[in-house]
DNA sequence: TCCTGTGAACTCGTTCACAGCG
DNA sequence: CGCTGTGAACGAGTTCACAGGA
């Protein structure tokens, strides 16, 4: 099938495969930090290296947003940044409720890289007595009874679920129902949702757990085939 | 080239795809929350379900341990628990210590799932002249100046980086030095590592952007390439 | 007959080499 | 001439269909 009249490679309708997402989150961060030693322009080669990627891995990423270099010179900083920010919906507005306000919750509410760059937490619920009505990082915490209300009001559009483990799957359920299509969970468990709502999950034992596995072998180097075979 | 005699697919020598690697470890949860609830034994497709996976997935990934499944019947639910946990490395002991004891590292000390399956804290270490020799957890905070006797006294092998952004690289390099190849980092920075050092990254920022992006083409379907065709 | 284990087909992602433009 | 943008080759990962043992 032929291309469309109109839909080429910088069009926002195409999608943009996976991998190359997460790795676009990267750029944005390290062209952050370039633009603030001063960098004006940027080499396809330089932006890898900050971001610990391949040049030909990068230039294939950039190509699914479109022809925003220039040959023979490289990328500017600023219109590249922009370019990435609006092509990953970073130019909405974007609004965290943070669900579970515990010491990943609170650590939560206070990180600064969270409210940088289109995303600010409007609302804190728990359903801790003592917690409720205490004030977190400028804002109050409501009650969980409240929390359909709470997001109504706030138009929350993601949510952060920080809570215990043997709640968070009836959390979700209720979040979901409320109109929730974006879940961010710090809770270890499988989410069962519906297929229109998305749910990232950042999971500290998965990644111990694969580190483990990676320090095992790098201490058992005698069992790898190639040895085993002389 | 044939498999050599001995090396079969349950070999431990048998390098297990890093895809394989990061499921197996929902799997390992899966069963956790099935054994609890009185399971004995499990198929393909019941483990698949609890872990959000399909089946042949499940059973593929599996493979690569070896063949500990009864066919016409599933799998031994603590059997195949140990097999994962042993294929992990989770029977050796990590010794865990937790870089950077603000917010997070607080949060990280006291998370319950952390301690579980092998994995020790055995250090805190911290800058702040406030919170170095407070206790946190049952552990008392060790000065940075410390570090690296803190690190060969509790035989430390992996550490958890939750220190500022703008130190995470010099800390880093530290932890190396001292010996550490195993580091999870929670600063939202590109480490640059040696080859030998292995390096995991929980990213909340990266992975709200990843939703957003999502959830921004969910809000504007009208702009799919097959609605824009008709 | 049931459900596991696995080659073979296929899809997705990465690497490469170079065409093309400034 | 330099560096971007991209088709084409390659490799990793997933799906499928079914062979094969309990």
């Amino acid at each position: 099938m032929p291309d469309l009249p109109g839909l080429h490679a910088g069009d926002p309708a195409r999608r943009i495969p996976p991998a190359s997402v997460a790795r676009l989150t990267i750029y944005l961060r390290a062209l952050n930090s370039l633009i603030a030693d001063g960098t004006e322009r940027v080499s396809s080669e330089e932006l890898a290296d900050a971001a610990g990627v391949n040049s030909p891995i990068l230039r294939k990423d950039l190509s699914h947003l479109g022809s925003y270099g220039t040959r023979g010179v490289g990328y500017d900083a600023q219109f590249l940044t922009r370019q990435i920010s609006s092509a990953l919906g970073l130019t909405l507005d974007w609004r965290v409720a943070i669900i579970g306000v515990g010491n990943l919750g609170r650590a939560l509410a206070g990180y600064p890289g969270f409210v940088s760059r289109g995303f600010g937490i409007v609302a804190l619920v728990d359903a801790d007595q003592l917690v409720v009505d205490t004030e977190v990082g400028y804002l109050r915490v409501s009650a969980v009874d409240e929390l359909e209300a709470v997001l109504e009001r706030t138009r929350t559009n993601i949510a952060v679920l920080c809570v215990p483990t043997s709640v968070a799957q009836e959390m979700c359920d209720r979040l979901v129902d409320a109109g929730i299509s974006s879940i961010l969970s710090f809770a270890p468990v499988v989410l069962q949702v519906p297929d229109h709502v998305q749910v990232r999950k950042v999971d500290m034992s998965t990644e111990l757990q694969i580190l483990a596995y990676h320090a095992q072998r790098a201490q058992e180097p005698d069992l790898g085939p190639i040895s085993r075979a002389q």
